[in-house]
DNA sequence: TCAAAAGTGTTATAGGTACACCCATGT
DNA sequence: ACATGGGTGTACCTATAACACTTTTGA
């Protein structure tokens, strides 16, 4: 409940008191998939508060840094990956969110391959682990609804924006990718159908290449082509999984 | 370019220095809808930076309230309306955005059904305005950017939610619902297939009245029905318009 | 009786669902 | 030859789009 505002006052003029324990943050959820699972990287806190508990990783936002490129850089410190930009999903903002002090943060998501992490990246983490996200432990903060959230929004913008494209090799086959859909979306599509839909994607190029080696019919592999879809959209057409 | 990053430092060890120019704001594109047309609440800035231009309105977020209410407090304060929640959309954080020192904003947008405001509600402003979003002034800061992104959130949102109920009268005929689309959206409905496709929502309730003194066949009235929507989706709907 | 907008019905097509069946490979 | 997953085809059903037509009111 705001109480009766004060006057107003341009940014200039506010005291300086009223604001100098505040901050904001970048918390990171990012998502690693790999063989039919999901799964989050959480680091286990060293230091209060909440030290010992798992939270996402995240940091405050550095005084001449962009809100995202900070979160990039948390992904960075993380997985050494340069190449990816975070996608912001919502920021929280409740008083008490942070028991040392008003923290306003923001969450970003990615999508990853699941691959080692090297440990080094987080001296100030006594652990970093990939967690299944069937098997969430107790998160600090408001972490759990943070992740709760990312995790609804991913799932969205998964079935539209090719943001799947970092997890699966160059070259796949479509059950590998109806494979991932499945365990992100939680949901079961019919083989025949989703190649019939899949087919459609002009974005996605069969290649002259088949598996080898594999003890039953080799499947053909498929490449995602970024420029056929940009022009694919640009043409109207949406795109659904 | 985030420079080599320094020491990792827990929240309560960071130098005041560093953030004591920063402060979290929230900015408000308030859309009022009425007769056709969808226009959006800008006030004109009384003080520097940007004296005399057109902006959002906003503020920052005082430091014990909640980023939610500050929102809604922004909105009150202009229309005088207390039972509305903005809906957050997102968070813009680049360095350079505020002249004046590090300001990190989030954008809520709502929609209203367009109305007078009062003119004392807003001392620190010259003026304020309905402008038609066909028809948006150069903007303060970063806000034309906001606005459009909000724009954008809007029109994706109001065909699966019922952000839209505030905007016609409590009882509507179908063809002001039809309207109301086409105009937000920007495109047509074909007047058959729109019936049809609503008349299946449960939600939308046929009333026992019809327009009066109407110089044409009088209308068939309806309303939104909330507690019924609730139930649609639980059973596993989805709305789309 | 006319204008204006409400309201209904008909048909064609596209897309989705369910399911059956054949194919190519390694063992 | 058979197990394993790849790959294709068909029949049905539902949602949508395009369009024509009828109805009810005030003037």
């Amino acid at each position: 409940m705001a109480k009766k505002k004060p006057e107003k006052k341009d940014l200039y003029s506010i005291p300086i008191d009223d604001f100098f324990k505040s901050a904001f943050s970048v918390d990171c959820v990012i998502f690693g998939y790999h063989d039919k699972e999901l799964k989050v990287l959480l680091i286990q806190r060293g230091a209060s508060p909440f030290e010992g508990d798992w939270a996402l990783p995240g940091d405050l936002v550095y005084p001449h840094e962009d809100l995202d490129s900070a979160a990039d850089r948390v992904l960075m410190d993380l997985t050494q990956l340069e190449d990816i930009s975070m996608r912001q999903v919502k920021s929280f903002g409740k008083v008490k969110r942070h028991p040392l002090g008003r923290v306003i943060t923001v969450a970003y998501f990615a999508l990853l391959e699941l691959q080692e992490i090297s440990p080094m990246a987080s001296s100030w983490a006594k652990d970093i682990k990939w967690h299944s996200v069937k098997r969430i432990p107790k998160l600090a903060f408001d972490h759990k609804e943070i992740l709760t959230e990312c995790l609804n929004a991913m799932r969205s913008l998964i079935k539209h924006e090719p943001i799947w494209t970092r997890v699966l090799s160059k070259k796949f086959t479509l059950t590998e990718l109806q494979e991932l859909f499945e365990t992100v979306l939680m949901k079961k599509y019919d083989k025949g159908n989703f190649r019939k839909k899949v087919s459609a994607m002009k974005f996605l190029k069969r290649l002259q290449e088949s598996q080898v080696n594999v003890r039953h019919r080799p499947s053909t592999l498929y490449k995602f082509d970024h420029k056929t879809f940009v022009q694919y959209r640009e043409s109207g057409n949406v795109v659904e999984f």
